[in-house]
DNA sequence: TTGCCAACTGGGGTGACCCTCCACTTATGC
DNA sequence: GCATAAGTGGAGGGTCACCCCAGTTGGCAA
């Protein structure tokens, strides 16, 4: 990649981030490229879709969120551990704006999805492991359950509530 | 209301049923306005905002579910009766195209969700009453909860199997 | 029946958006 | 330095929501 090439999909990372937190997820394209000082057409170039600049955007944030996940398989109850990420989950998704909409929009091959997933994977494992999850409760259903908390809550505390009690029905009877 | 005004309000209902339920509820207005053979503006006077018409589409639904509400009262087991509603509820959203979205986006005065909230609080009341419900968990959260799994799901199976495990929380222990 | 007028209409304008094409510029390897 | 491939952005086409306003029409009163 040219120095150059990379300096534009750095401006226009960046004025991407600021944008999609003020606008969300369905921010202005256009704003995001003026912002940046590009024309549209290069962010076109380097973000071919909507999708791929939100991925970009959020690549961090789901990193930390899978080491959030690394760390909380070392602790002594995997039950916990398990609901304790999901409600993490959760309350990020829905304060930080945008990232619900590109989680629930994501595709298979998407590598913030595979992220999640592999790290909610291995959280469900030890939990299942431990007996602390219901028979038929697959990490799909509740990563999009999650999400779906996520999407229609915009305040951390009424997400970590309504997750919570969403995941009540995870341990088993 | 004169007889024109009247026959292109009918006009504009039945073309946007039919193009919502095709595309959901970020449709096209131009469209809905084309195929309905009236212009623009005509549309925008009869329903100011996108909301005025999806409330306006999505009205006799809302009221079979309020009727099934009802319908449910009735029954004997009354925490059965509230998780029975609600699954239902996250079934119609999440195949009815547009109607979760426009109950997510909704305003405390629209009407569905006033209907909405007064057949929940019905059912609600009953199944406290018989102890059904657990303590500090009220109506909001639970449609709120049965939005999103709506928001997150399209398959009937899918709506029901998440709605019917988020919803295991309400229970008492 | 006729004529009036308020209610109603829709074409067209404005500004915003997404996305693509293509003539131009520039960084980089030789 | 220079050739050239990589990179750029302005302009343009298509769509959209929304609004203005000159023209039309339904319904009522005389």
């Amino acid at each position: 990649m040219r120095a150059d090439a990379r300096r534009n999909y750095d401006l226009i990372l960046a004025a991407a981030e600021a944008e999609i937190a003020k606008s969300g997820a369905d921010a202005s394209l256009e704003k995001i490229a003026r912002d940046a000082g590009v024309g549209s057409a290069t962010l076109h170039r380097h973000f071919p879709t909507r999708q791929s600049l939100l991925e970009a955007v959020f690549h961090d944030r789901v990193e930390a969120l899978c080491a959030e996940a690394r760390r909380l398989a070392t602790s002594a109850d995997h039950g916990q551990a398990l609901v304790d990420w999901l409600c993490d989950l959760a309350v990020h998704g829905a304060t930080t704006r945008g990232l619900a909409e590109s989680l629930l929009h994501t595709s298979a091959d998407s590598s913030c999805e595979v992220m999640l997933r592999e790290a909610g994977n291995d959280l469900m494992r030890l939990a299942q492991e431990a007996g602390a999850v219901r028979e038929g409760v697959d990490v799909d259903d509740l990563l999009t359950l999650v999400t779906a908390v996520s999407l229609a809550t915009r305040d951390a505390g009424d997400a970590a509530r309504l997750a919570a009690l969403a995941l009540e029905g995870v341990r088993p009877r």
